[in-house]
RNA sequence: GGGCGGGUAGCUUAGCUUGGUUCGAGCACCCGGCUGAUAACCGGGAGGUCGCAGGUUCAAAUCCUGCCUCGCCCA
């Protein structure tokens, strides 16, 4: 068995499953079986896949794989998400289309056959990304949110919607850009922020009746014409000023008569007012509410039957932080704006037009005028009827467009909207029956986004999408169309009518601009026609869950059986996103739940805390570690780096650690048994050869004990998401316990060359626990534990094996643990504690490791017999015994127990506790075991202290405190120093194999090779016993050997492939020479 | 501005629900040991204002309040 090269393994083992298909396989030997419903969200092959998807999609498969191997039915269906403004700004960017003028110019049609293009730019890159990160999922029959079948079904989806009453047209205000026509999405928002200078002014609303004015600010002149009403903070104080006098300088537009009344808000006062004032009245801003005042530009907007228009209105999110405490409202031109006025039914009029313009009948100086080029001619106008009170210029981050550079305006555009605020309680009510990991997600930031919960408006002035399936006539009837089928109809109903249409054909494409040639006729015979919108694409994602399937149009049960779904995963960005819109349109749509179970994940974070972006070209390529550490460590690091839902600092050194430790740790356990095993020709399932597991050696059965006890709280920790506690704690156990003991310890075994129960005992125990351990870590890691699997078990695939725990929710049929044996763990932990005392005693002794002591004793503890050979070989004593007079070599002292003490003693405490410091810790005891036990006024009873037994000062020895049956107990270990002749040769004579060994080593000698050995041994040397010399011999399977004593040091032949010195203890020096033979 | 989460050694982190001995581990570093055992392992060392400031308590990394800071989402 050689070295491991995980990406040669890896890429063979690929090659291997693609042969037999190996993914079929484990899904259809549990075909049947209760399934496990998995959606995979869906990415978009516009991008190069970076390590941040591989995270994600180790989650996804992990727990697929899992789920599998507990005789799950998991069908795992890929998706592409396709549709969305990302392609469409692609295409334009790379053709220079940079208006919705010049999209149309170039053809709509033509436009959407280029985004149709683009979005498998990255496909190839993708799958290959998928395969070799092991990620399973159906590539071959994704869903392809393009798709004729999945659009129809998301037009079904919206019919659904609109026959409910939830689909209704209304206005959004969205930052728009009256150059290209276009609305701006947040993202493409945050493209063109810059710091820009404006005029912002402070404007006096004149209360009718009244010889006062509410003065308001704002930094937007052109919204002005707009006004309709004054938001003032109900809790707010505001005051009302009489100006006394003049400013002392003033420039600028604007200002006021002396006697002139002003209302503003208390705390800005000073911040507003040029002029001499004194406060003639005070009072909190609801005594303002309803009051009437005039319009700035009264030919501006029509009142109509509004009882609200011109009026102050009352909102709480009015705050001080700047302006006057009064809040312009144009309900067209800002969304709080919007908002207020549906509330209190302001008129909704637009005094601009959609090119940016002032529309006809603002005012004359206006009408027309493109309306960031009107700041000056406003402020003129109002400052002429003295209405303006101040002006100042401002300077604030704006957004501006990113294609043309020009400001962008908050415009209140025709928008579609689905009515989630009806469904609120449900939506509610259905996120607490999702198993939210971590929960704070989906109680904190999801549930409070629920909570809050506003109407979605999904419609999109845009061309690469979903068309909004809605016809409309100029008189206002609307037809929402479910499937092509009812298109048919409507369509051959218009041309019915007379009007006409092109061809409607059964495999018609439903994207714009095929279904905008449509016009339909309304119930009264007018012609309807298409809605311009598009749907936002996370419609379509929201809709997965059954457009996937072609539902309700294809095997309406496929969808059945699919529904709710029981496992999703995507990173924690996608709250407000996918999470959210699954469970909008499963609402809507089913009255129901969409998925069971949610894993958010964190962010992935560059090596130094920075978000991977492409901008910042902080992007971890996967195929770096791909190609080097192998997948199976890459996904194993991202797993144990931290809590799935922590933010991931992707650390490359870490995958090599990961690597290094793990899984090179484990392939040479393997190798281990591999080795032997096929030199003995060993067969796990000959049964007239098998050993009953009581029949074996302790450090059998402590292993497999250690085996059980991990593998159970591995598969908890899989249940509780804490995948990385999970793993961490398989990884110790196969570097600590598997590899530094079990394997260490049983190495003599398997070099027996004769047939033994012993080394058989050893082969059968590394068989099973190496079985179980790629079963567990299968889900993970799948390469590596594929290829042992495969070749410890006949050939079969660990992933169409059986998940080793029995558990309520899985189906397999038996748990292959072997039983766990808790008082073996507990001996077996005092020894390795003991063996590590042990070194610390020499070393403080400076007694050299391979230097035998006579005697030890251990004092105290279980007994721990059976234990006693591999104990004293690690600490290497000739003798090992059990001392029962713990006085010998122990005294007492006591410890105070804090938590006991504390709710008695309160305050006292300290005092106790230097008390307890200076008493003798013998006689105390024994006044606390009379129960004469008093410290500082306080009765102490045994609880209240514990005893700890240290060793006594003057001895070669080590107290450790180890877990006993009834809690913690003090053992110690002393080690006997002193020198015997016999000590000393057989020191020398371990110290001499240990560097022929080395050289072997050195010399790439194999195992079995034998060689003829001569020794040189300066008189200063001990004496090396006949017995120790043939012991020497057969270690290093010398066939024959000569022991030299001589006067100097080295021999004359100075061969340095074959002889060697070494100084032992720094006193003299000792040389050899071995040649194979 | 609001919501959520994080801040513990040079780096990565455990501990926080339920307050109790000197805050535990890994990587890197230094010294030593062990090894037919691997990029492994063992012992020891150095390295911590547990983000800051208050508060509660005999006792706070842990509970409470405020602040600073980073991130995400929303405005």
């Amino acid at each position: 068995m050689g070295d491991l090269d995980p990406v040669s393994l890896e890429e063979s083992v690929m090659r291997l499953w693609s042969d037999e298909e190996t993914f079929r396989q484990s899904i259809e030997s549990r075909r049947g079986n209760t399934p496990f419903i998995f959606l995979e969200g869906p990415p978009t092959a516009n991008g190069r896949p970076g390590i941040h998807h591989v995270v994600a999609r180790t989650y996804k498969d992990l727990v697929c794989r899992w789920k599998a191997m507990e005789g799950h039915f998991v069908e795992r269906k890929g998706g592409w998400d396709t549709h969305g403004l990302p392609v469409e700004i692609e295409v334009q960017k790379r053709l220079d289309l940079m208006s919705n003028e010049a999209i149309e110019e170039f053809g709509i049609a033509e436009f959407n056959e280029e985004c149709r293009k683009s979005v498998w730019t990255y496909e190839e890159a993708w799958r290959e990304m998928t395969e070799r990160m092991a990620f399973w999922v159906d590539l071959d029959q994704p869903y392809v949110t393009l798709d004729n079948n999945f659009v129809e079904s998301c037009w079904w989806a919206l019919k659904q919607m609109f026959d409910k009453g939830l689909l209704y047209r209304g206005h959004k205000v969205l930052p728009y850009c009256p150059q290209t026509g276009t609305s701006y999405s947040s993202h493409e928002v945050a493209l063109g922020y810059k710091e820009v200078e404006e005029p912002s002014v402070y404007v006096k609303f004149r209360l009718e009746n009244s010889n006062s004015s509410i003065l308001a600010w704002t930094t937007t002149p052109w919204t002005l014409p707009g006004n309709v009403g004054l938001a003032v903070g109900p809790d707010v104080s505001y005051v009302k000023v009489r100006v006394l006098e003049e400013p002392s300088s003033w420039e600028g537009y604007g200002g006021a008569l002396i006697g002139e009344e002003l209302i503003l808000a208390k705390d800005l006062m000073k911040e507003v007012l040029r002029h001499h004032v004194e406060v003639i009245e005070e009072f909190l801003g609801s005594e303002l509410v309803g009051l009437s005042y005039s319009p700035l530009f009264p030919e501006a907007v029509d009142g109509g039957e509004s009882s609200s228009a011109w009026t102050v209105l009352s909102a709480d999110w009015v705050t001080t932080t700047d302006g006057t405490g009064v809040v312009h409202t144009a309900v067209m031109y800002g969304e709080d704006d919007y908002n207020l006025g549906m509330e209190v039914g302001l008129p909704a009029q637009h005094t601009v037009d959609i090119e940016g313009r002032f529309v006809k009948g603002t005012h004359p100086r206006l009408d027309s005028r493109y309306v960031k080029d009107c700041d000056e001619e406003i402020m003129e106008i109002l400052s002429e009827s003295n209405l303006l009170y101040r002006e100042k210029s401002y300077s604030h981050d704006y957004p501006h467009c990113w294609r043309t550079d020009h400001p962008l305006l908050y415009y209140a555009m025709d928008s579609w909207f689905v009515r989630m605020t009806a469904v609120k309680d449900r939506l509610l009510e259905f996120n607490d029956q999702v198993e939210w990991a971590p929960d704070w997600v989906g109680e904190g930031r999801f549930g409070e986004w629920l909570r809050n919960v506003k109407d979605w408006a999904i419609s999109r002035e845009r061309y690469w999408g979903t068309p909004l399936p809605v016809w409309r006539s100029s008189s206002g009837d609307m037809k929402c169309v479910g499937s092509i089928s009812e298109l048919q109809v409507e369509v051959d109903k218009a041309r019915a009518a007379g009007i006409d249409n092109p061809e409607c054909p059964d495999d018609v494409d439903l994207h714009r601009p095929i279904v905008d040639q449509f016009v339909l006729v309304s119930e009264n015979g007018e012609p309807m026609n298409r809605e311009p919108f598009v749907m936002d694409c996370w419609f379509d994602s929201g809709c997965a869950s059954f457009a996937q399937w072609h539902h309700p149009f294809d095997n309406p049960e496929t969808f059945e059986n699919n529904f709710p779904i029981d496992y999703i995963c995507e990173g924690v960005d996608q709250t407000r996103g996918w999470f959210y819109t699954l469970l909008a349109v499963s609402t809507t749509v089913f009255d129901s739940l969409c998925y069971k179970r949610c894993l958010s994940l964190g962010l992935i974070l560059d090596a130094e805390g920075k978000k991977m972006s492409k901008s910042r070209g902080n992007i971890v390529d996967p195929w770096d570690h791909f190609n080097r550490e192998g997948a199976d460590a890459t996904r194993w690091y991202m797993v144990t780096a931290g809590a799935p839902w922590n933010p991931l600092k992707f650390d490359p050194n870490g995958v090599r650690e990961t690597y290094g430790k793990m899984f090179l740790t484990l392939w040479n356990c393997y190798r281990f048994h591999a080795d032997y095993a096929a030199l003995d020709g060993f067969d796990p399932d000959d049964s007239t050869k098998s050993i009953s597991i009581e029949d074996r050696t302790p450090l059998d059965r402590w292993i497999l004990s250690r085996l059980s006890n991990m593998s159970h709280s591995y598969h908890q920790q899989f249940e509780d998401w804490d995948f990385h506690k999970a793993c961490r704690d398989l990884e110790e156990f196969v570097v600590n316990d598997l590899s530094n003991w079990y394997v260490r310890r049983s190495r003599r075994r398997l070099w027996d060359e004769n047939e033994s129960s012993d080394k058989r005992a050893c082969q059968l125990t590394l068989h099973e626990v190496l079985t179980v351990l790629c079963r567990l870590m299968a889900p993970v890691a799948p390469y590596i534990s594929d290829v042992i699997h495969r070749n410890l078990c006949g050939g079969e695939s660990v992933h169409l094996a059986d998940w080793p725990i029995l558990s309520a929710e899985s189906n397999v049929s038996e748990d292959i643990l072997p039983p766990i044996d808790m008082m073996v763990e507990a001996k077996m932990e005092m020894v390795r504690t003991l063996a590590e005392a042990g070194r610390r005693i020499r070393i403080e002794a400076s007694r050299r490791q391979r230097l035998p002591c006579q005697s030890g004793w251990i004092v105290g503890g279980p007994d721990i017999s059976e234990f006693h050979e591999i104990l004293a070989d690690e600490l290497n004593v000739e003798l090992l015994e059990t001392e029962q007079d713990l006085d010998r070599f122990q005294r007492i002292e006591l410890a105070p127990n804090r938590k006991a003490l504390g709710k008695k003693c309160r305050q006292d405490l300290p005092s106790v506790l230097k008390e307890l410091d200076s008493v003798d810790a013998e006689s105390f005891l024994l006044e606390i075991e009379a129960g004469l036990g008093a410290l500082a006024g306080y009765e102490i009873i045994p609880e209240d202290i514990e005893i700890r037994r240290v060793e006594k000062e003057g001895f070669a020895a080590s107290t450790v405190s180890i877990d006993g049956p009834e809690g913690p107990m003090d053992v110690s270990l002393v080690l006997d120093l002193a020198l015997t002749e016999n000590l000393l040769s057989k020191g020398l004579a371990r110290d001499i194999i240990r560097r022929i060994q080395a050289k072997r080593k050195d010399l790439d000698l194999e195992v079995d090779t034998t060689i003829t050995l001569e020794v040189w041994l300066p008189e200063k040397a001990p004496e090396l016993s006949e017995e120790d010399s043939k012991h020497v011999s057969s270690e290093v399977r010398a066939s024959s050997s000569k022991f030299h004593r001589m006067k100097t040091g080295i021999p004359d032949e100075l061969d340095t492939s074959t002889v060697d010195v070494f100084s032992l203890d720094g006193e003299f020096d000792i040389s050899f020479k071995i040649t194979q033979s």
